[in-house]
DNA sequence: CGCTTAATTGACACGCCTCAATAAAGGTGG
DNA sequence: CCACCTTTATTGAGGCGTGTCAATTAAGCG
Protein backbone atom coordinates (compact mmCIF):
# COMPACT_ATOMS: atom_id res chain seq x y z
CA UNK A 1 0.00 0.00 0.00
CA UNK A 2 0.95 3.52 -1.16
CA UNK A 3 -0.82 5.43 1.46
CA UNK A 4 -0.57 5.68 5.50
CA UNK A 5 -3.90 3.97 6.69
CA UNK A 6 -2.50 3.42 10.01
CA UNK A 7 -4.80 5.12 12.63
CA UNK A 8 -1.74 5.65 15.15
CA UNK A 9 -2.84 7.26 18.40
CA UNK A 10 -2.04 11.01 17.72
CA UNK A 11 -0.74 13.21 20.32
CA UNK A 12 -3.95 14.64 21.74
CA UNK A 13 -4.16 18.60 21.08
CA UNK A 14 -5.46 20.97 23.96
CA UNK A 15 -8.41 23.40 23.08
CA UNK A 16 -9.22 26.76 24.46
CA UNK A 17 -7.51 29.85 25.89
CA UNK A 18 -4.37 30.99 24.58
CA UNK A 19 -1.70 31.51 27.23
CA UNK A 20 -2.34 35.42 27.43
CA UNK A 21 -5.08 37.29 26.29
CA UNK A 22 -5.56 39.33 23.44
CA UNK A 23 -3.03 42.74 23.36
CA UNK A 24 -2.80 45.58 21.19
CA UNK A 25 0.66 45.39 18.64
CA UNK A 26 2.45 48.05 17.40
CA UNK A 27 3.01 47.42 13.77
CA UNK A 28 5.88 49.83 13.82
CA UNK A 29 8.03 47.66 15.49
CA UNK A 30 7.06 44.50 13.72
CA UNK A 31 9.93 42.47 12.86
CA UNK A 32 8.12 40.34 10.16
CA UNK A 33 6.10 42.87 8.20
CA UNK A 34 7.95 42.64 5.27
CA UNK A 35 7.02 39.32 4.14
CA UNK A 36 3.00 39.72 4.87
CA UNK A 37 0.55 41.79 3.11
CA UNK A 38 1.36 44.60 5.78
CA UNK A 39 4.11 45.20 3.88
CA UNK A 40 1.58 46.98 1.31
CA UNK A 41 1.05 50.17 3.81
CA UNK A 42 2.92 53.32 4.27
CA UNK A 43 4.54 53.84 7.45
CA UNK A 44 2.66 56.78 7.62
CA UNK A 45 -0.75 54.80 8.07
CA UNK A 46 0.36 51.79 9.91
CA UNK A 47 -1.26 53.37 12.66
CA UNK A 48 -4.85 51.86 11.22
CA UNK A 49 -2.86 48.57 11.13
CA UNK A 50 -2.17 48.48 14.58
CA UNK A 51 -5.34 49.57 15.36
CA UNK A 52 -7.25 46.65 14.24
CA UNK A 53 -4.38 44.06 14.53
CA UNK A 54 -3.63 41.97 18.20
CA UNK A 55 -1.59 39.71 19.26
CA UNK A 56 -2.05 36.36 20.84
CA UNK A 57 -0.23 33.70 22.10
CA UNK A 58 -0.90 30.00 21.74
CA UNK A 59 1.03 27.40 23.63
CA UNK A 60 2.63 23.75 22.28
CA UNK A 61 0.01 21.80 20.82
CA UNK A 62 -2.90 24.36 21.04
CA UNK A 63 -5.10 24.43 18.31
CA UNK A 64 -5.80 27.71 16.50
CA UNK A 65 -8.81 26.91 14.74
CA UNK A 66 -10.37 23.73 13.30
CA UNK A 67 -11.14 23.02 9.65
CA UNK A 68 -14.84 24.36 8.90
CA UNK A 69 -14.71 27.10 12.09
CA UNK A 70 -16.51 30.21 10.49
CA UNK A 71 -13.79 32.54 9.56
CA UNK A 72 -14.11 35.85 11.15
CA UNK A 73 -9.92 36.32 11.43
CA UNK A 74 -7.06 36.34 9.60
CA UNK A 75 -3.34 36.06 11.29
CA UNK A 76 0.52 36.82 10.42
CA UNK A 77 2.71 34.46 12.29
CA UNK A 78 5.10 36.59 14.56
CA UNK A 79 6.78 34.05 16.07
CA UNK A 80 7.15 29.87 16.12
CA UNK A 81 5.56 27.41 13.93
CA UNK A 82 1.95 26.48 12.86
CA UNK A 83 0.99 23.04 10.92
CA UNK A 84 -1.96 23.28 8.91
CA UNK A 85 -4.09 19.85 8.12
CA UNK A 86 -7.21 17.82 6.90
CA UNK A 87 -8.22 14.95 8.88
CA UNK A 88 -10.61 12.26 7.62
CA UNK A 89 -12.28 10.52 10.06
CA UNK A 90 -10.89 6.81 10.02
CA UNK A 91 -7.78 9.43 11.27
CA UNK A 92 -5.93 9.46 8.09
CA UNK A 93 -4.10 13.25 7.90
CA UNK A 94 -2.43 15.31 5.69
CA UNK A 95 -0.36 18.10 6.88
CA UNK A 96 -0.94 21.18 4.26
CA UNK A 97 1.67 22.99 5.29
CA UNK A 98 3.93 24.54 8.09
CA UNK A 99 3.94 28.29 9.12
CA UNK A 100 6.79 30.30 10.25
CA UNK A 101 6.89 33.66 11.37
CA UNK A 102 5.45 35.91 8.45
CA UNK A 103 3.21 33.76 7.04
CA UNK A 104 -0.10 34.16 6.78
CA UNK A 105 -2.85 32.55 8.39
CA UNK A 106 -6.30 31.74 8.10
CA UNK A 107 -6.96 31.18 4.13
CA UNK A 108 -10.76 30.04 4.13
CA UNK A 109 -13.41 29.51 1.48
CA UNK A 110 -16.97 30.31 1.98
CA UNK A 111 -17.02 27.08 4.11
CA UNK A 112 -15.23 28.10 7.12
CA UNK A 113 -11.17 27.61 6.99
CA UNK A 114 -9.89 25.51 4.62
CA UNK A 115 -7.80 23.26 7.43
CA UNK A 116 -7.08 23.09 10.98
CA UNK A 117 -4.37 25.03 12.46
CA UNK A 118 -2.17 24.20 15.62
CA UNK A 119 1.01 25.54 17.37
CA UNK A 120 3.59 23.25 17.32
CA UNK A 121 6.12 25.32 19.05
CA UNK A 122 4.97 28.43 21.31
CA UNK A 123 3.06 30.79 18.90
CA UNK A 124 2.50 34.36 18.51
CA UNK A 125 0.41 35.66 16.05
CA UNK A 126 -1.31 39.40 14.87
CA UNK A 127 -4.98 38.98 14.32
CA UNK A 128 -7.16 41.14 12.28
CA UNK A 129 -11.03 40.45 12.66
CA UNK A 130 -11.79 40.01 8.87
CA UNK A 131 -14.50 42.62 8.67
CA UNK A 132 -12.27 45.51 10.03
CA UNK A 133 -9.66 44.27 7.22
CA UNK A 134 -12.31 44.22 4.62
CA UNK A 135 -12.87 48.35 5.89
CA UNK A 136 -9.20 49.17 5.98
CA UNK A 137 -9.05 47.62 2.46
CA UNK A 138 -11.90 50.13 1.20
CA UNK A 139 -9.69 52.83 1.98
CA UNK A 140 -6.09 51.14 1.10
CA UNK A 141 -6.24 49.26 -2.21
CA UNK A 142 -2.47 48.46 -1.81
CA UNK A 143 -2.96 46.28 1.14
CA UNK A 144 -5.60 44.05 -0.51
CA UNK A 145 -3.55 43.63 -3.22
CA UNK A 146 -0.79 42.74 -1.10
CA UNK A 147 -3.49 40.24 0.44
CA UNK A 148 -4.33 38.50 -3.17
CA UNK A 149 -0.49 37.94 -4.17
CA UNK A 150 0.06 36.18 -1.18
CA UNK A 151 -3.13 33.86 -1.72
CA UNK A 152 -1.66 33.26 -5.31
CA UNK A 153 1.47 32.32 -4.10
CA UNK A 154 -0.21 30.22 -1.58
CA UNK A 155 -1.74 28.85 -4.43
CA UNK A 156 1.52 27.59 -6.36
CA UNK A 157 2.92 26.25 -3.37
CA UNK A 158 -0.13 23.79 -2.91
CA UNK A 159 0.30 22.81 -7.42
CA UNK A 160 4.13 22.38 -6.23
CA UNK A 161 3.06 20.30 -3.57
CA UNK A 162 0.31 18.24 -6.07
CA UNK A 163 3.49 17.80 -7.97
CA UNK A 164 5.64 16.29 -5.21
CA UNK A 165 3.13 13.67 -3.61
CA UNK A 166 1.96 12.62 -7.16
CA UNK A 167 4.99 12.29 -8.47
CA UNK A 168 7.59 12.23 -6.26
CA UNK A 169 9.79 9.30 -4.59
CA UNK A 170 10.81 9.11 -0.75
CA UNK A 171 13.90 10.60 -0.86
CA UNK A 172 13.23 13.16 -3.41
CA UNK A 173 10.50 14.44 -0.79
CA UNK A 174 12.52 14.39 1.86
CA UNK A 175 15.07 16.16 -0.15
CA UNK A 176 12.65 19.03 -1.30
CA UNK A 177 11.37 19.82 2.17
CA UNK A 178 14.95 20.21 3.83
CA UNK A 179 15.56 22.23 1.18
CA UNK A 180 12.08 24.15 1.11
CA UNK A 181 12.79 24.93 4.70
CA UNK A 182 16.02 26.06 4.97
CA UNK A 183 15.42 28.54 2.05
CA UNK A 184 12.52 29.72 4.11
CA UNK A 185 14.74 30.28 6.98
CA UNK A 186 17.27 31.94 5.49
CA UNK A 187 14.75 34.88 4.04
CA UNK A 188 13.97 35.28 7.42
CA UNK A 189 17.68 35.74 8.90
CA UNK A 190 18.76 31.78 9.74
CA UNK A 191 22.07 30.71 9.38
CA UNK A 192 22.78 29.49 6.15
CA UNK A 193 22.57 25.54 5.28
CA UNK A 194 21.02 25.25 8.64
CA UNK A 195 17.36 23.66 9.09
CA UNK A 196 15.22 24.05 12.78
CA UNK A 197 12.68 20.88 12.55
CA UNK A 198 10.74 21.37 15.27
CA UNK A 199 7.73 19.41 14.09
CA UNK A 200 7.71 15.82 15.05
CA UNK A 201 8.58 12.85 12.42
CA UNK A 202 4.66 12.10 12.56
CA UNK A 203 4.11 16.10 10.91
CA UNK A 204 6.67 15.51 8.29
CA UNK A 205 5.08 12.24 7.28
CA UNK A 206 1.82 13.25 7.02
CA UNK A 207 3.07 16.12 5.28
CA UNK A 208 4.81 14.03 2.68
CA UNK A 209 2.32 11.08 2.30
CA UNK A 210 4.94 9.07 3.93
CA UNK A 211 5.02 7.14 7.03
CA UNK A 212 7.15 7.80 10.28
CA UNK A 213 9.41 4.88 9.50
CA UNK A 214 10.23 5.91 5.62
CA UNK A 215 10.48 9.36 6.99
CA UNK A 216 13.30 8.29 9.55
CA UNK A 217 15.09 5.61 7.03
CA UNK A 218 15.54 8.54 4.41
CA UNK A 219 16.87 10.92 6.92
CA UNK A 220 18.98 8.21 8.17
CA UNK A 221 19.91 7.51 4.44
CA UNK A 222 20.89 11.41 3.96
CA UNK A 223 22.99 10.93 6.83
CA UNK A 224 24.97 7.94 5.72
CA UNK A 225 25.45 9.54 2.49
CA UNK A 226 26.78 12.84 4.12
CA UNK A 227 23.88 14.89 3.04
CA UNK A 228 22.66 16.40 6.30
CA UNK A 229 23.92 16.26 9.61
CA UNK A 230 22.00 16.67 12.66
CA UNK A 231 23.32 19.13 14.89
CA UNK A 232 21.28 18.74 18.38
CA UNK A 233 17.98 17.62 18.61
CA UNK A 234 15.80 19.39 16.36
CA UNK A 235 18.39 21.22 14.52
CA UNK A 236 20.14 20.07 10.93
CA UNK A 237 22.23 21.17 8.64
CA UNK A 238 22.60 20.62 5.21
CA UNK A 239 25.94 19.27 3.86
CA UNK A 240 25.59 19.55 0.43
CA UNK A 241 22.49 21.74 -1.71
CA UNK A 242 23.85 20.99 -4.37
CA UNK A 243 23.45 16.92 -3.56
CA UNK A 244 20.00 18.05 -1.94
CA UNK A 245 19.06 19.97 -5.25
CA UNK A 246 19.92 17.64 -7.09
CA UNK A 247 18.14 14.97 -5.29
CA UNK A 248 15.11 17.13 -5.20
CA UNK A 249 13.97 16.18 -8.40
CA UNK A 250 13.71 18.69 -11.55
CA UNK A 251 11.45 20.65 -11.16
CA UNK B 1 7.74 2.39 -6.45
CA UNK B 2 5.00 4.34 -5.85
CA UNK B 3 6.07 7.25 -8.12
CA UNK B 4 5.01 7.70 -11.82
CA UNK B 5 8.68 7.73 -13.20
CA UNK B 6 8.54 6.52 -16.22
CA UNK B 7 9.10 8.70 -19.30
CA UNK B 8 6.64 8.03 -21.38
CA UNK B 9 6.17 9.93 -24.83
CA UNK B 10 3.17 11.77 -24.69
CA UNK B 11 1.09 12.90 -27.61
CA UNK B 12 2.55 16.13 -29.36
CA UNK B 13 0.80 19.22 -28.29
CA UNK B 14 0.48 22.35 -30.93
CA UNK B 15 1.02 25.79 -30.48
CA UNK B 16 0.37 28.64 -31.92
CA UNK B 17 -2.92 30.34 -33.32
CA UNK B 18 -6.32 29.48 -32.38
CA UNK B 19 -8.90 28.58 -34.60
CA UNK B 20 -10.36 31.33 -34.43
CA UNK B 21 -9.17 35.05 -33.47
CA UNK B 22 -10.69 37.03 -31.12
CA UNK B 23 -14.46 37.87 -31.24
CA UNK B 24 -16.11 40.44 -28.89
CA UNK B 25 -18.60 38.10 -26.83
CA UNK B 26 -22.29 39.23 -25.50
CA UNK B 27 -21.99 38.78 -21.92
CA UNK B 28 -26.25 38.85 -21.43
CA UNK B 29 -26.15 35.34 -23.51
CA UNK B 30 -23.53 33.43 -21.96
CA UNK B 31 -24.87 30.09 -20.12
CA UNK B 32 -22.52 29.73 -17.64
CA UNK B 33 -22.38 33.36 -16.19
CA UNK B 34 -23.55 32.61 -12.69
CA UNK B 35 -20.94 29.83 -11.93
CA UNK B 36 -18.05 32.33 -12.99
CA UNK B 37 -17.28 35.91 -11.12
CA UNK B 38 -19.13 37.22 -13.74
CA UNK B 39 -22.03 36.24 -11.45
CA UNK B 40 -20.92 39.38 -9.92
CA UNK B 41 -22.04 42.01 -12.12
CA UNK B 42 -25.49 43.73 -12.28
CA UNK B 43 -27.50 42.91 -15.19
CA UNK B 44 -26.94 46.69 -16.39
CA UNK B 45 -23.53 46.42 -15.86
CA UNK B 46 -22.75 43.76 -18.38
CA UNK B 47 -21.95 45.36 -21.11
CA UNK B 48 -18.65 46.99 -19.31
CA UNK B 49 -18.07 43.30 -19.20
CA UNK B 50 -18.68 42.29 -22.36
CA UNK B 51 -16.43 45.42 -23.74
CA UNK B 52 -13.86 43.97 -22.43
CA UNK B 53 -13.75 40.65 -22.84
CA UNK B 54 -13.19 38.51 -26.00
CA UNK B 55 -14.20 34.98 -27.49
CA UNK B 56 -11.28 32.12 -27.93
CA UNK B 57 -11.92 28.94 -30.17
CA UNK B 58 -8.45 26.78 -29.11
CA UNK B 59 -8.95 23.29 -30.99
CA UNK B 60 -7.84 19.95 -29.02
CA UNK B 61 -4.85 19.10 -28.04
CA UNK B 62 -3.35 23.34 -28.78
CA UNK B 63 -1.52 24.73 -25.66
CA UNK B 64 -3.88 28.03 -24.13
CA UNK B 65 -0.39 28.86 -22.27
CA UNK B 66 2.29 27.47 -20.45
CA UNK B 67 3.54 26.96 -16.69
CA UNK B 68 5.73 30.66 -16.57
CA UNK B 69 4.13 32.44 -18.99
CA UNK B 70 3.40 36.24 -18.22
CA UNK B 71 0.04 36.13 -17.07
CA UNK B 72 -1.47 39.16 -18.92
CA UNK B 73 -4.64 37.63 -19.10
CA UNK B 74 -7.52 35.87 -17.31
CA UNK B 75 -10.15 33.41 -18.91
CA UNK B 76 -13.59 31.50 -18.33
CA UNK B 77 -14.35 27.76 -20.36
CA UNK B 78 -17.50 28.26 -21.63
CA UNK B 79 -17.19 25.03 -23.63
CA UNK B 80 -14.86 22.26 -23.64
CA UNK B 81 -12.67 20.41 -21.09
CA UNK B 82 -9.24 22.21 -20.43
CA UNK B 83 -6.22 20.12 -18.64
CA UNK B 84 -4.07 22.00 -16.13
CA UNK B 85 -0.86 20.76 -15.37
CA UNK B 86 3.49 20.87 -14.07
CA UNK B 87 5.77 18.98 -15.66
CA UNK B 88 9.27 18.43 -14.48
CA UNK B 89 12.24 18.63 -16.58
CA UNK B 90 12.57 14.09 -16.80
CA UNK B 91 9.03 14.49 -17.90
CA UNK B 92 6.81 13.04 -15.02
CA UNK B 93 3.99 15.36 -15.30
CA UNK B 94 1.40 16.08 -12.34
CA UNK B 95 -2.03 17.44 -13.92
CA UNK B 96 -3.49 20.21 -11.18
CA UNK B 97 -6.79 20.12 -12.41
CA UNK B 98 -9.64 19.41 -15.05
CA UNK B 99 -11.66 22.72 -16.33
CA UNK B 100 -15.39 21.82 -17.12
CA UNK B 101 -17.54 24.93 -18.51
CA UNK B 102 -18.05 27.87 -16.19
CA UNK B 103 -14.29 27.17 -14.46
CA UNK B 104 -12.22 29.86 -13.94
CA UNK B 105 -8.86 30.08 -15.63
CA UNK B 106 -5.60 32.03 -15.72
CA UNK B 107 -4.53 31.48 -11.56
CA UNK B 108 -1.48 33.01 -11.28
CA UNK B 109 1.45 34.39 -9.20
CA UNK B 110 3.88 36.68 -9.50
CA UNK B 111 6.13 34.22 -11.56
CA UNK B 112 3.77 33.98 -13.96
CA UNK B 113 1.18 31.28 -14.71
CA UNK B 114 1.48 28.43 -11.94
CA UNK B 115 0.65 25.56 -14.08
CA UNK B 116 0.05 24.84 -17.95
CA UNK B 117 -3.18 24.64 -19.96
CA UNK B 118 -3.99 22.62 -22.85
CA UNK B 119 -7.75 22.19 -24.48
CA UNK B 120 -8.24 18.15 -24.25
CA UNK B 121 -11.45 18.94 -26.06
CA UNK B 122 -12.10 21.60 -28.60
CA UNK B 123 -12.66 24.55 -26.25
CA UNK B 124 -14.64 28.03 -26.08
CA UNK B 125 -12.67 30.71 -23.03
CA UNK B 126 -14.00 34.18 -22.59
CA UNK B 127 -11.06 36.15 -22.47
CA UNK B 128 -9.87 39.03 -20.33
CA UNK B 129 -6.93 41.05 -20.01
CA UNK B 130 -5.79 41.69 -16.56
CA UNK B 131 -5.49 45.25 -16.54
CA UNK B 132 -8.90 46.00 -18.52
CA UNK B 133 -10.05 44.02 -15.17
CA UNK B 134 -8.59 45.55 -12.95
CA UNK B 135 -10.14 48.60 -14.20
CA UNK B 136 -13.39 47.16 -13.84
CA UNK B 137 -12.78 46.34 -10.36
CA UNK B 138 -12.21 49.76 -9.49
CA UNK B 139 -15.64 50.27 -9.94
CA UNK B 140 -16.74 46.88 -9.39
CA UNK B 141 -15.43 45.49 -5.81
CA UNK B 142 -18.23 43.07 -6.33
CA UNK B 143 -16.91 41.66 -9.32
CA UNK B 144 -13.50 41.80 -7.71
CA UNK B 145 -15.21 40.04 -4.62
CA UNK B 146 -16.49 37.28 -6.66
CA UNK B 147 -13.16 36.14 -8.35
CA UNK B 148 -11.38 36.41 -4.61
CA UNK B 149 -14.00 33.40 -3.49
CA UNK B 150 -13.36 31.71 -6.68
CA UNK B 151 -9.31 31.88 -5.94
CA UNK B 152 -10.43 30.67 -2.15
CA UNK B 153 -12.20 27.73 -3.63
CA UNK B 154 -9.22 26.81 -5.86
CA UNK B 155 -6.88 26.70 -2.56
CA UNK B 156 -9.56 24.98 -0.74
CA UNK B 157 -9.84 22.43 -3.29
CA UNK B 158 -6.15 22.24 -4.13
CA UNK B 159 -5.52 21.15 -0.46
CA UNK B 160 -8.11 18.39 -0.59
CA UNK B 161 -6.26 16.62 -3.61
CA UNK B 162 -3.41 17.09 -1.30
CA UNK B 163 -5.12 15.11 0.92
CA UNK B 164 -6.19 12.43 -1.91
CA UNK B 165 -2.42 12.34 -3.16
CA UNK B 166 -1.05 11.99 0.20
CA UNK B 167 -3.34 9.30 1.46
CA UNK B 168 -5.97 7.76 -0.26
CA UNK B 169 -5.59 4.38 -2.07
CA UNK B 170 -6.21 3.90 -5.86
CA UNK B 171 -9.52 2.73 -5.45
CA UNK B 172 -10.39 5.99 -3.27
CA UNK B 173 -8.81 7.61 -5.30
CA UNK B 174 -10.31 6.78 -8.90
CA UNK B 175 -13.93 6.80 -7.01
CA UNK B 176 -13.18 10.67 -5.52
CA UNK B 177 -12.46 11.30 -9.06
CA UNK B 178 -15.73 9.78 -10.76
CA UNK B 179 -17.84 11.32 -7.96
CA UNK B 180 -16.44 14.97 -8.06
CA UNK B 181 -16.60 15.25 -11.85
CA UNK B 182 -20.22 13.56 -11.53
CA UNK B 183 -21.13 16.25 -9.20
CA UNK B 184 -19.64 19.11 -11.15
CA UNK B 185 -21.11 17.92 -14.49
CA UNK B 186 -24.34 17.46 -12.54
CA UNK B 187 -24.37 21.61 -11.46
CA UNK B 188 -23.98 22.18 -15.11
CA UNK B 189 -26.77 20.34 -15.98
CA UNK B 190 -25.59 17.14 -17.10
CA UNK B 191 -27.58 13.88 -16.46
CA UNK B 192 -27.47 12.46 -13.22
CA UNK B 193 -25.23 9.59 -12.77
CA UNK B 194 -23.74 10.32 -16.38
CA UNK B 195 -20.08 11.07 -16.27
CA UNK B 196 -18.27 11.79 -19.25
CA UNK B 197 -14.42 11.80 -19.47
CA UNK B 198 -12.93 13.04 -22.42
CA UNK B 199 -9.57 12.81 -21.12
CA UNK B 200 -7.43 10.26 -21.77
CA UNK B 201 -6.27 7.56 -19.29
CA UNK B 202 -2.79 8.97 -19.09
CA UNK B 203 -4.46 12.60 -17.72
CA UNK B 204 -6.36 10.64 -14.97
CA UNK B 205 -3.56 8.90 -14.07
CA UNK B 206 -1.25 11.93 -14.09
CA UNK B 207 -4.13 14.01 -11.80
CA UNK B 208 -4.66 11.03 -9.42
CA UNK B 209 -0.85 10.23 -8.99
CA UNK B 210 -1.25 6.32 -10.58
CA UNK B 211 -0.03 5.03 -13.88
CA UNK B 212 -1.84 4.64 -17.04
CA UNK B 213 -1.64 0.62 -15.82
CA UNK B 214 -3.06 0.93 -12.35
CA UNK B 215 -6.26 3.55 -13.82
CA UNK B 216 -7.33 1.13 -15.88
CA UNK B 217 -7.26 -2.03 -13.66
CA UNK B 218 -8.68 0.45 -10.92
CA UNK B 219 -11.99 0.85 -13.62
CA UNK B 220 -12.31 -2.54 -14.64
CA UNK B 221 -12.54 -3.58 -11.08
CA UNK B 222 -15.24 -1.06 -10.46
CA UNK B 223 -16.57 -2.14 -13.65
CA UNK B 224 -16.54 -5.93 -12.16
CA UNK B 225 -18.53 -4.40 -8.87
CA UNK B 226 -20.91 -3.31 -10.61
CA UNK B 227 -20.49 0.30 -9.69
CA UNK B 228 -19.84 1.58 -12.74
CA UNK B 229 -20.36 0.93 -16.72
CA UNK B 230 -19.02 2.45 -19.61
CA UNK B 231 -22.16 3.31 -21.89
CA UNK B 232 -19.68 4.62 -24.89
CA UNK B 233 -16.79 5.72 -25.97
CA UNK B 234 -15.67 8.29 -22.87
CA UNK B 235 -19.30 7.98 -21.32
CA UNK B 236 -19.52 6.49 -17.98
CA UNK B 237 -22.56 5.65 -15.72
CA UNK B 238 -22.27 5.54 -11.97
CA UNK B 239 -24.51 2.74 -11.20
CA UNK B 240 -24.22 3.14 -7.25
CA UNK B 241 -23.27 6.80 -5.67
CA UNK B 242 -23.62 5.38 -2.15
CA UNK B 243 -21.02 2.99 -2.85
CA UNK B 244 -18.77 5.19 -4.52
CA UNK B 245 -18.76 7.80 -2.16
CA UNK B 246 -18.32 5.59 0.88
CA UNK B 247 -15.34 3.91 -1.55
CA UNK B 248 -13.80 7.31 -1.98
CA UNK B 249 -12.66 7.60 1.74
CA UNK B 250 -14.17 9.69 4.34
CA UNK B 251 -13.68 13.77 3.95
C1' DC C 1 -9.22 -0.56 -44.85
C1' DG C 2 -4.84 0.24 -42.91
C1' DC C 3 -2.34 2.74 -39.67
C1' DT C 4 -1.68 5.07 -35.40
C1' DT C 5 -2.99 5.91 -30.79
C1' DA C 6 -5.30 4.49 -26.65
C1' DA C 7 -6.86 0.96 -23.52
C1' DT C 8 -6.58 -3.38 -21.31
C1' DT C 9 -4.61 -7.31 -19.12
C1' DG C 10 -0.94 -10.44 -17.27
C1' DA C 11 3.41 -11.48 -14.94
C1' DC C 12 6.65 -9.87 -12.10
C1' DA C 13 9.48 -6.39 -9.37
C1' DC C 14 10.13 -3.12 -5.92
C1' DG C 15 9.42 0.89 -2.87
C1' DC C 16 7.04 1.88 0.74
C1' DC C 17 3.93 0.23 4.39
C1' DT C 18 3.08 -2.76 8.45
C1' DC C 19 4.34 -4.82 12.52
C1' DA C 20 7.50 -5.22 16.16
C1' DA C 21 11.36 -4.40 19.10
C1' DT C 22 14.64 -1.23 20.97
C1' DA C 23 16.94 3.10 21.73
C1' DA C 24 16.88 7.91 22.52
C1' DA C 25 14.84 12.08 24.04
C1' DG C 26 11.92 14.83 27.09
C1' DG C 27 9.30 15.73 31.13
C1' DT C 28 8.33 15.50 36.04
C1' DG C 29 8.88 15.06 40.83
C1' DG C 30 11.93 14.39 44.41
C1' DC D 1 20.75 16.43 39.07
C1' DC D 2 18.98 12.02 39.06
C1' DA D 3 15.41 7.99 38.69
C1' DC D 4 11.25 7.15 36.36
C1' DC D 5 7.98 7.35 32.88
C1' DT D 6 6.10 8.79 28.61
C1' DT D 7 6.76 10.20 24.10
C1' DT D 8 9.43 10.16 20.03
C1' DA D 9 12.83 8.21 17.01
C1' DT D 10 15.21 4.43 14.91
C1' DT D 11 15.97 0.03 12.84
C1' DG D 12 14.83 -4.71 11.11
C1' DA D 13 11.97 -8.28 8.83
C1' DG D 14 8.49 -9.23 5.87
C1' DG D 15 4.19 -8.20 3.06
C1' DC D 16 1.55 -5.78 -0.31
C1' DG D 17 -0.16 -2.19 -3.43
C1' DT D 18 1.21 -0.13 -7.15
C1' DG D 19 4.83 0.39 -10.62
C1' DT D 20 7.29 -1.76 -14.67
C1' DC D 21 7.54 -4.32 -18.76
C1' DA D 22 5.33 -6.59 -22.40
C1' DA D 23 1.76 -8.40 -25.28
C1' DT D 24 -2.83 -7.94 -27.08
C1' DT D 25 -7.16 -5.72 -28.12
C1' DA D 26 -9.96 -1.81 -29.11
C1' DA D 27 -10.73 2.72 -30.78
C1' DG D 28 -9.96 6.64 -33.77
C1' DC D 29 -9.18 8.55 -38.10
C1' DG D 30 -7.72 9.64 -42.89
Amino acid sequence: MTTGLKKRPRTKTKRGSSSTPCSVHDCSACKIRDLTFCAGIEANELSDLSSISRRMLFAKRHIIFQEGDEANAVFNVTRGTVRLFKMTQDGRRQVTGFLLPGDFLGLASRSGYATSAEAITEVELCRFESDKLETLFERNRQLERRLFEIVDDELAVAQDQMLLLGRKTARERMASFLINLSEREEIRGGRDGAVYLPMVREDIADYLGLTIETVCRTLSQLKREGLIRQSAGHEFELLSNQGLLEMSGPT
